[in-house]
RNA sequence: GGAGAAAUGCCGGAGUGGUUGAACGGGGCGGUCUCGAAAACCGUUGUGCCUUUCGGGGCACCGGGGGUUCGAAUCCCUCUUUCUCCGCCA
């Protein structure tokens, strides 16, 4: 959501922008600005009137002080007609804000002007490419067939037990799900984020501060009887944090650091490319937000890749990491780059990790906003947020990717973590 | 879940129908004094929107929503949250 003074301002630059989403906003863009000119007539009747109102108010109040009565009265017959024709603008000036309101949110965020053109994910950008990639010969079991052959994860009991898509983890498979979480924590805290343990059922103001409300409604689980969401990611709780928040220039940078599970419907997937880890209904995930001024929103994207890939270096897993293009990037965001780890067995990339700048679209929902020391205007932040990482194709890919004769390796950093060196059935 | 009380600005806390966007105190910021600091004293200190001849002018907001009234922080209804007591409980 933009606000309408930037749409004004910018408003061819805008709808150039908005092409490389494949998003045509001429109509849309010019909708906004009409609806803000009539709303802005339509308030400065109201405030006439109600500018009299409270002046004639003050004069009544007067009068019957001085025991003027037959003034007041007759006062009183203007307030009246007054009364009315606010009330009529009032509701008037009502349905045109919202109305506004409803044409704005369906602007997708302005794109970056880096994002490279594109329908779908066939046309991201790769921009590297890195890690050891494995012997193909000796790693030919996918990952569902080696996680029963050792036990570590019990499809069919998360069916009995929930449905498809809620696996169970058992034994070294479960010490695997801890080790990770501990690990990305652990490395998150060291590189300066807060950690922070968040509810995972938010509600509907926080849905929408972020984004995911009402643009993905279908993919939220919803609880009806308290109207409340489980969440998608870590992310729609940690960033409602700075919801309705004006913060001070010290506060500055915000970087926090959260594990939570993350509840997906996924309604509308199906097939192979859904076996096993690839995608799941719960699944575990580590995120990282950061708040930022606007000027260093960039800056602290290319940090946030940085050390998303410093983490998939140190597990040792071969990657690539691509610039979303405009026909593959979310509605929220402005420049996005994936994360994807190569699954041996598979024969295909899978996405561990999306890091994305929002510049103010989301702050903009959130009212978050900043105040620089002597500044008297405040000014949206810029949010930014990535997985750090996310588990199940982490897990799919460590699998298949470190399988041998006789058991899988553990990459050594996470050793420590998991207690054992190596996964085998003793 | 039952009974009662409450929700005011950065914080504490007044205010029960008419110059109250809000007393008073604290904090913050600026200044005087000082070599410097403290103390003292003086000044200043919310958000959003509309408008402007850029000096200003106007509107809304005292937990949220609705109502009564010429006029509401103040009265009424409703929702939410917090606190106290009782019950239950990981």
């Amino acid at each position: 959501m933009l606000t309408v003074k930037n749409i004004q301002e910018n408003r061819d630059k805008f709808i150039e922008l908005l092409a490389i989403k494949n998003f045509n906003a001429t109509d849309l863009i010019d909708q906004v600005l009409s609806t803000d000119q009539l709303r802005r007539d339509l308030q400065k009747q109201l405030e006439n009137d109600l500018a009299e109102l409270n002046g004639l108010s003050k004069l009544i109040g007067q009068l019957y002080r001085e025991g003027k009565t037959t003034e007041a009265n007759e006062a009183k017959t203007r307030t009246g007609q007054l009364k009315d024709s606010s009330k009529e603008l009032k509701e008037k000036h009502r349905k045109c804000e919202l109305e506004l309101k409803e044409l704005i949110i369906q602007i997708p965020n302005i794109p970056h002007s880096t994002v490279p053109t594109g329908k779908g994910e066939e046309d991201n950008l790769e921009i590297r490419k890195g890690g050891i990639f494995p012997d193909p010969e000796l790693t030919k079991k996918p990952h569902w067939e080696l996680a029963s052959d050792y036990k570590l994860i019990d499809f069919e009991l998360g069916v009995k037990l929930t449905g498809a898509g809620f696996p169970v983890y058992i034994n070294q498979g479960a010490k695997l799900q801890r080790a990770l979480i501990n690990f990305f924590l652990d490395e998150g805290n060291n590189a300066g984020y807060t950690e922070i343990l968040p509810p995972i059922v938010v509600n509907e103001d926080s849905g929408f501060g972020t984004g995911q409300l009402p643009d993905k409604e279908g993919q939220m689980y919803h609880i009806q009887d308290d109207n409340l969401y489980l969440i998608p990611t870590a992310e729609v709780p940690v960033t409602n944090i700075y919801r309705d928040v004006i913060l001070q220039e010290d506060q500055f940078p915000i970087k926090n650091i959260a594990y939570t599970p993350c509840f997906r419907r996924e309604a509308g997937s199906w097939g192979s490319h859904v076996r096993g880890l690839n995608r799941l209904h719960q699944f575990d995930k580590v995120e990282i937000v950061q708040i930022r001024r606007p000027e260093e929103s960039y800056k602290a994207l290319e940090e946030m890749v940085a050390y998303v890939e410093s983490l998939i270096q140190k597990l040792e897993l071969p990657y690539r990491v691509l610039r979303l293009c405009g026909g593959d990037l979310s509605f929220t965001s402005a420049l996005t780059f994936d994360f994807e780890v190569w699954s041996a067995a598979q024969k295909r990339w899978l996405e561990v990790s999306s890091v994305s700048n929002f510049e103010s679209f989301q702050a903009n929902r959130l009212k978050l906003r900043y105040k620089e020391k002597g500044d008297k205007q405040s000014h949206l932040a810029h949010t930014l947020n990535g997985s750090a990482l996310a588990l199940p194709r982490i897990v799919a890919a460590l699998l298949e990717n470190n399988q041998t004769e006789n058991g899988i390796l553990i990459p050594k950093i996470l050793q420590a973590y998991t207690g054992f060196e190596k996964i085998s059935n003793q």
